[in-house]
DNA sequence: AGAGTAGGCGGACCGCAGTCCGTTTGTCAA
DNA sequence: TTGACAAACGGACTGCGGTCCGCCTACTCT
């Protein structure tokens, strides 16, 4: 897989539209001291109440700041959450482009492939319940073209090209992603009480039949 | 296939509430045009506008009711946009449990479950863009807790069983659905330009091998 | 050090989904 | 026909995400 850039979510604003001066960015301090009191008033609240029942209003009180701060910082609620889970996201991309096998370069496409799943499914049990409210916050299709998800697109297209050149490495790439949403797996999970063996298990077959393995 | 029924979205308070009697359900005169001119108004508005685009208060005004009716009746804005399309899910429904082979009963397991695919995929063509409205305005979760998409669940478990007892159906019928969604169909077709048959045979492809067939 | 300015700041404001409750109306039995 | 009641009605109200714009301040250039 070539060097694709680590992007866990869109630009901000600031990596965006701020005046680049010798290719450097400047950050006023104020903004970043605010945006660290931003995102630990979002930790605290979501980890003690839930990402669903926390708005952006109570947010910015805790913080210290006003709401248009918040906006301005992020984007929208979306934002503000992916935010939160943005460095986690980064050590899971940071191991399947520069990691070790079998889930990094050097083992077989198809064995990465089937790594890719369970890996994913593991990782994501620690923060589903975050990422399920940033899909539900965003509007409809802006999942699928949000930056993490173009970027495990892109791998699993490259993988299954790689590991069965005869099928649609396109149309799999989404439909062996669909099943991890953090909707799917939520609702696997809790509303149906499967275990995640039992998921990362179903996902493998399935990935498995489809290249032949 | 036993004689599920028809469901195609939850119970409206009406068929919920009212008082029975002897077996019989009453509506007031008033309550039932009161109701078709929502859904006449609903109608017209999500055809011109998008159903994106349209507010409760705006369908409220123009079928010439109360906000607070529009919600007794239908619940929320999902339930609203969703009886939008409740015939067409449940003629859709019909063919499955009745209708003729390969799509219904009468053929064997492995040919109703790749029909059914295909089948779904030509019926949504319709009314991909509603349904999102609907999916996008349920809370995280609510999709796969909905009437519709247990039935359809349920349809694939029982066809899966039939065709590969050795697999897990259950796990591998949410598998089959999640890129039969209508966020992911949408993003296909209209964001990446895949047609029709390229969706059905990736899924036909998907579900084949699964089921060895 | 001092002045000018780009960019940050915050809270008033908007339209939205959804709730609540006092008022109106259809229905049925006497 | 009429009276009583259950149910429907509707619009004011709440809290939300998101925007806007006038004020303020950290940085830069002299």
């Amino acid at each position: 897989m070539p060097d694709l850039p680590l992007i866990t979510a869109l630009p901000t604003l600031d990596e965006h539209e701020l005046p680049v001066v010798g290719g450097e960015v400047r950050e006023r301090c104020d903004a970043a001291r605010n945006r660290r009191r931003i995102l630990a008033a979002a930790e605290a609240l979501v980890a003690s109440e839930g990402a669903s029942c926390v708005s952006m209003d109570r947010i910015a009180t805790a913080a210290g700041v006003g709401k248009g701060t918040l906006f301005r910082r992020f984007g929208d609620r979306a934002g503000l959450l992916r935010a939160l889970l943005s460095d986690r996201e980064s050590d899971f991309q940071e191991q399947l482009i520069r990691g070790a096998p079998p889930l990094g370069p050097g083992a077989p496409p198809v064995e990465r492939l089937l790594a890719f799943g369970p890996a994913y499914l593991e990782e994501l049990q620690g923060y589903a319940e975050l990422l399920a409210a940033v899909e539900a916050s965003l509007e409809s299709g802006m999942r699928m073209r949000s930056a993490p998800y173009q970027f495990y697109r892109t791998h699993l297209t490259i993988l299954l090209r790689a590991a069965a050149p005869s099928i649609d490495a396109e149309y799999h790439a989404d439909v062996l992603l669909a099943p991890l949403s953090a909707e799917v797996v939520l609702h696997q999970r809790d509303g149906l009480g499967m275990d995640l063996q039992r998921l990362a298990d179903g996902w493998c077959m399935q990935a498995a039949c489809l290249v032949g393995a």
